[in-house]
DNA sequence: ATGGTTGATTTTCAA
């Protein structure tokens, strides 16, 4: 049994609906994380994701942030909504268990710049992953973490790398640490498993034609434990939803799995 | 050149 498994970005679900429920049909993932819903969970549009075929769990607040996960192939269980023990107003954190594995959906701090308060949250926003993923490794040694991380991991993830440098949020050294402290729990990118070319992007700024010009970054990310390496068939990024009419400035990462 | 665009809620904030 194979799995797709994918993250988006959405950019406010509410505008978002209709491509969500486009790229499902067009893609058929199994296992979907959505970030940025920026609805409150009463107004969460549950039935029409049901009817497209998929369960669905959601931790959203107004205005900001907001994450969902969605599956068609095995039920959502054990469903976790922020890190434990992390005292956290904003809702950027859901998980839950499918057939045996877990799967994490973040919505990383962004930061802002550096040496904001927002910069020093993110930091702390990520250790705080890092001790939590360590803990729940233990138990569920399958796990994909998936998300929009506002990390760019090399210089191979962003269009300029003179400019996006270690002085630049999402770029940062700090930031890049943070990231590969996580990694080094036992998770790898499933993309660069398959891909180690430069120049593929997961989000395009809406401004300056960034994305005709394809002045992007690569901040989506699909990491897989130890125990899922070898079963990753292919990972990649859907370009088409970004070419779409009011699109999210993101674009879905997803990967495949064998039987796992 | 501190610009530009989008989304949710305003008389800006966050990205």
């Amino acid at each position: 049994m194979q799995m797709k498994i994918a993250s988006w970005n959405v950019n406010s679900l509410n505008v978002r609906l209709p491509h969500l429920l486009q790229w499902l049909a067009d893609f058929q993932p199994d296992v979907v994380g959505l970030q940025e819903t920026k609805l409150e969970d009463a107004k969460f549009p549950a039935a029409a994701i049901q009817e497209a075929g998929y369960e669905v769990v959601f931790h959203g607040q107004k205005t900001y942030n907001g994450v969902a996960l969605l599956s068609r192939s095995g039920a959502l269980q054990d469903v976790q909504c922020g890190i434990p023990g992390f005292d956290d107003p904003q809702a950027r954190v859901i998980a839950a268990t499918v057939n045996g594995m877990r799967i994490v959906n973040l919505y990383v701090v962004n930061g802002q710049d550096i040496g904001t308060e927002k910069y020093d949250y993110k930091l702390r926003w990520l250790a705080a992953v890092h001790d939590w993923l360590a803990e729940d490794l233990k138990r569920w040694p399958k796990m994909v973490v998936m998300g929009d991380f506002n990390i760019a991991p090399d210089a191979r993830d962003v269009h300029d790398p003179a400019v996006w440098d270690q002085t630049h949020i999402l770029t940062s050294s700090a930031e890049r640490d943070a990231l590969a402290r996580i990694q080094s729990l036992g998770f790898s990118d499933a993309f660069r498993l398959h891909h180690p070319d430069a120049g593929v992007f997961s989000w395009w700024d809406y401004r300056q034609a960034a994305f005709r010009r394809n002045l992007g970054l690569r901040i989506d990310l699909t990491l897989v434990s130890d125990a899922l390496k070898n079963t990753v068939q292919e990972a990649g990024i859907e370009r088409t939803p970004r070419t779409w009419e009011r699109p999210s400035d993101h674009a879905p990462a997803w990967l495949q799995l064998a039987a796992f």
